[in-house]
DNA sequence: ATGCATGAGGG
DNA sequence: CCTCATGCATA
């Protein structure tokens, strides 16, 4: 109905840092990404690259809390035969755990790792809805193929980064802030819709002339007209297998 | 789980 | 300007 959208320029002016939180993750991404462009389009063997034992291991840190009660009395049975090692056992991973399943027990012991691992290795929430769209086939097929070197990365990292974390003084807070979302209503976005059907990629007047006539900012009409195209991409593929 | 936003890279 | 991969906020 009316403008719900209470944005700010922020992209007129963005005063401070942007605060990497994983400047590692940053810049694999660029190189493994174009490391990954130039293999042949093996779209068949998608799922047989996606291992996974990987995914389990990212969603078995994802959920220390599984991992360490279970890795606490973690019985050796000596009848398994497990050569690879990398099979964490956790709750046989179906989905993303997003809740936090806390089965600590209250054991008096002098010194346990699991403490540790309680406190840190937070797969931050961006990685997380990446592994979302992962495991739902929102991504496309070259963004999964150059998200398995890093999820790879990522579980090293973390694992080094363990230590590092809780030592942490929180040097710089306060200066934190929020990124507003601007929030397109309905009838907005059944006109956006019907405007993408005749015309997916409208021209800088044509969007000017729909952003006026909805009441939005140009940018957010721009944007929402990206937004939609990778979406139909996206839906594209997801059709196709 | 998904919608809007940012940023790098390409043209 | 775009696409593409990704992040942050939200329903």
């Amino acid at each position: 109905m009316m403008s719900m959208n209470s944005k700010q320029p922020h992209f007129a002016m963005h005063p401070t840092l942007p605060e990497h939180k994983y400047p590692s993750l940053h810049s694999s991404s660029e190189a493994i990404r174009r490391a990954c462009l130039p293999t042949p389009p093996l779209q068949s063997n998608l799922f047989a690259s996606l291992d996974e034992t990987l995914l389990a291991r990212a969603e078995a840190l994802a959920a220390v809390d599984i991992a360490v009660s279970q890795g606490k009395s973690h019985p050796f049975k000596p009848d398994a035969t497990y050569h690879t090692m990398n099979s964490v056992p956790c709750t046989s991973t179906s989905t993303v755990p997003l809740a936090h399943h806390h089965h600590h027990h209250h054991h008096h012991q002098a010194l346990e790792p699991g403490d540790l691992l309680d406190h840190i290795s937070s797969p931050s929430l961006a990685l997380m809805s990446t592994i979302c769209r992962f495991e739902s086939l929102t991504l496309s097929h070259n963004n999964m193929i150059a998200l398995k070197p890093i999820l790879q990365a990522w579980l090293e990292e973390a694992e080094g980064a363990q230590r590092e974390k809780m030592n942490k003084p929180e040097l710089f807070n306060g200066g934190e802030k929020k990124r507003k979302r601007t929030s397109i209503a309905a009838p907005e976005k059944r006109s956006l819709e019907a405007y993408f059907a005749v015309q997916p990629r409208p021209s800088s007047e044509k969007i000017a002339a729909i952003a006026e006539k909805l009441d939005l900012k140009k940018n957010v009409v721009r944007v929402w007209f990206c937004n939609q195209r990778q979406k139909q991409k996206r839906m594209k593929f997801s059709a196709t297998y």
